[in-house]
DNA sequence: TCAATATATCAGTATACAATGATATATTAT
DNA sequence: ATAATATATCATTGTATACTGATATATTGA
């Protein structure tokens, strides 16, 4: 085997797509497109609960998807880069011309 | 709430990610940018077992993100659009600045 | 200081899914 | 027709992880 890219390269790689794999994360990413936004108004335009919308957010930040910043009592999320919203551009567009596929597809059931 | 986008919508759209998320299947989206090749090759690339590497193969296929040819008893993969290929490239180069978020995210355990 | 609001953390649970091993289905060659 | 090679499918198992509900930690205002 020819193992290009380690383990771990990829294990770096793949982890940074799981912020993008999750429909919740993805409504938190999609959200904070337009603009900054506190966890209440993530929590209000996703609808998710409050602790998993945290939870997620931790996530996000974790990984550097997303920045935030303590305003008073409240904190802002935004985008970390313009690439995030550059990757979710190209994977609409994409989508618009395989997501028959991607319906399609049950290996994922959720 | 505003749910701008529906859930049919986000499941879709996270769907397409996980194609992404996985190091298996990224390994094997990495050994088909560069050229197309078969199952075999692919298993010897990306050192997976056969078993294995075919259920993400027919994962990335139903999905949309790679597109499978019968040549006599062979099967060749190829990545279905361009699109995939800059998708991967834009998230190695937003990698290569928030590389160590993503090191130090303890939320996905792989 | 106390109450109220905003956000984060954490344990527990249920589910999703990656990997394996065994088997089935082509396709080609003898 | 049979054997050999290439790929796909499937049931099973273990692990990862999304969600919930409860609680903890700011921060602000009265």
């Amino acid at each position: 085997m020819l193992l290009t890219a380690n383990k771990k390269e990829l294990a770096v790689r793949s982890k940074l797509f799981r912020g993008f794999s999750d429909s919740s994360r993805l409504s938190i990413l999609d959200a904070l497109r337009d603009k900054p936004l506190t966890v209440g108004e993530i929590v209000e335009a996703t609808g998710l609960s409050q602790s998993n919308a945290s939870n997620h957010l931790g996530c996000l930040r974790d990984c550097g998807l997303v920045v935030a910043e303590q305003n008073g009592r409240y904190v802002t999320y935004h985008l970390s880069d313009d690439r995030v919203g550059d990757i979710l551009a190209l994977a609409e567009s994409l989508l618009a011309d395989v997501a028959r596929g991607v319906y399609e597809c049950t290996r994922y059931n959720q």
